[in-house]
DNA sequence: TGGTCGCGTGGGAGCGCTCCCAGATGTGAT
DNA sequence: ATCACATCTGGGAGCGCTCCCACGCGACCA
């Protein structure tokens, strides 16, 4: 019956309780205190801080999540096939971000692996009964409902990188465009005449974005982009080798070829060793994504790199500000990105 | 006064109290349904769950975790200095054998990365107040105490790698020793007369490891080591390539190196190349990590390979085997090493 | 027929917090 | 001195769950 007050929580911690009495004043003072609500005397407050420091209290956050209806937490969602990128500087890159911008907010962050469909749709009920307060989604495919779903359901989402350029979710994206455009015209700049690239799957924007970065670069100097200097690949390192062959037979007096991938291009460099070929002698060639392989390439791999830490922190950010105010403002931003110049071309 | 029985929790989902009533038992019943206890009658089992079924419900974890005093969650905690571990396949395994251990226990993942003494402190606290029900260190240092801290507040943690020969707090570790002698005993094998190593700080118990396996292949052989044919470096590619340079400035005769990690080796290759000498012709190389950066050097890295998914997933079965019994078994794992043979050697 | 046991079950109490309302206190205008 | 108003504070109610005690009810024994 008689409510029990006990010094100190279940397992010995000290409770918002303890603290008020502690510093004499009531549990809501105490509460709006922690909260940073400004309806709270000088004084007061910093009472309430003394006791919690001389308690070394921390607030138990199931209770608050209980009450406030909140989590503290956000996910970021990694589709399991993606694998590779999680190699490669792309993924630690944005983990670094997003840890980063969360390190001063008490945000946890959720590390969430989608392997099969069963996990996704455990994932999507997941979400869906709030219980993260946003979610980070990367590498999403073009097909991939997930978004729009969460968006619908009012959860606040922001993506890496887009499905279509007319991405209605909130996202933020590197100059995939822009970076493509600086690597061809960076190949033209050196006196290449007869340049080649290599792209990725026609279904995924990102890939479409990097041809068109090329097609753009090419008509700016004038030349008319042929399709038959175009090898469609798949990003992997096999699919860069074949393409290469592919374009040499098409057109054996090509002179420089951008890749979409670094991957692609350690495919295509050793196509062009087989067919005897120097690189940057004969062929010029540039990568993308910059990551530990290009440097280590031999020659060297100039490469287009992704500012991959600036993104976690972008998409972060945004989140953040969605889930602050839920303001109507999706956020698109589109990050710039950078030419490495190395040996290769 | 009187309580409110609305139709739907705080955000419109079904709680506890609305299956209840659905399935027409008490809540009592339906926590034992969800919670698997054994208590129930099969009759009002599938009742129970068929409401849960046609009410979409899920759990609420915050309420859970308050009244049931645990968290469902365990953090995974990565120093971040050891940012290129990120990078390599060695972080990427560790991640995806946790998850797919968690992937049917609806436990959560939390990622922590500690780049500050400020975030170190922050997240024993957090650790300390049971926020999480155990932790999950990776590459810690020797001299770290938060492995022992966090053990003598009764917090289950397992961590990958030992900080010395006679670690107490439960740990899962790849065979160090075991890999490096498989690496020198290949090396022996293939006709190889003068076998050095360049090695990793000497504070590193991994380190240390590896130099004692390569002493123990030698001795195996018939061989006594020389002090002169091991110089030390500190995983990074530069210091391969100081160490390298140092070790045929020593001995020239030397016809093997075995490195204790990949970036070493690719440091040393080019040294190599500095000085004229041919791989494997002049020099056989071996590699300790199997990155992707192995399999593209040229000539392709011999190197050791170990376990990484396969030492998340263990990690992550002791840790909840001891979440769950709080048992005094702690648990020592040593999983075993491969040798992947390529062009280096 | 009454008593005992044990299985299934219902529901009160309470986890530690936030929300919000009502009350206390202080300030300035009337 | 009185009233209106703003500022600050205390604490009841309740978030959705688990824990656990008590109760109902057959089966079984004397």
């Amino acid at each position: 019956m008689a409510v029990t007050r006990r010094g100190t929580g279940r397992d010995g911690r000290p409770t918002l309780e303890q603290v008020a009495a502690r510093a004499g004043v009531g549990r809501g003072t105490v509460s709006r205190v922690i909260n940073g609500s400004p309806r709270v005397s000088e004084r007061t407050r910093a009472a309430v801080e003394q006791a919690i420091a001389d308690l070394g209290y921390v607030p138990h956050r199931a209770a608050r999540a209980l009450a406030a209806n909140r989590s503290d937490a956000i996910a970021l969602v990694v589709p399991e096939a993606e694998t590779r990128l999680f190699a490669e500087p792309y993924f630690s890159g944005i983990i670094r971000g997003v840890s980063a911008e969360l390190a001063d907010t008490d945000i946890q962050l959720l590390l969430t692996l989608i392997r099969t469909p069963k996990e996704r749709a455990r994932f999507s009920q997941y979400a869906a009964s709030h219980r993260v307060d946003g979610v980070l989604l990367v590498s999403v495919h073009g097909d991939d409902p997930m978004p729009d779903q969460l968006a619908e359901m009012g959860i606040p989402v922001v993506m890496n990188g887009r499905r279509s350029s007319d991405e209605l979710v909130p996202h933020v994206d590197c100059d995939n465009v822009g970076g493509a455009q600086l690597a061809v015209e960076h190949l033209l700049g050196r006196g290449r005449s007869t340049v080649a690239t290599i792209t990725g799957p026609s279904d995924m924007y990102v890939a479409r974005c990097r041809v068109e970065g090329y097609q753009e670069a090419l008509r700016a100097a004038g030349r008319e982009p042929d399709e038959e200097l175009i090898a469609r690949g798949d990003f992997s390192e096999e699919s860069g080798h074949a393409a290469m062959h592919k374009l040499i037979a098409r057109r054996p007096e090509l002179d420089a070829v951008f890749c979409a991938s670094d991957l692609m291009a350690i495919g295509a460099r050793r196509a062009l060793r087989e067919l005897g070929r120097s690189v940057p002698g004969d062929v010029a060639l540039v990568g993308f994504d910059d990551s530990a392989l290009a440097r280590h390439m031999d020659p060297a791999l100039t490469s287009v790199r992704q500012p991959m830490e600036g993104m976690g922190r972008a998409m972060t950010r945004s989140l953040l500000a969605e889930i602050g105010d839920a303001g109507p403002d999706r956020p698109r931003l589109v990050l710039p990105t950078e030419l490495v110049r190395r040996a290769s071309s």
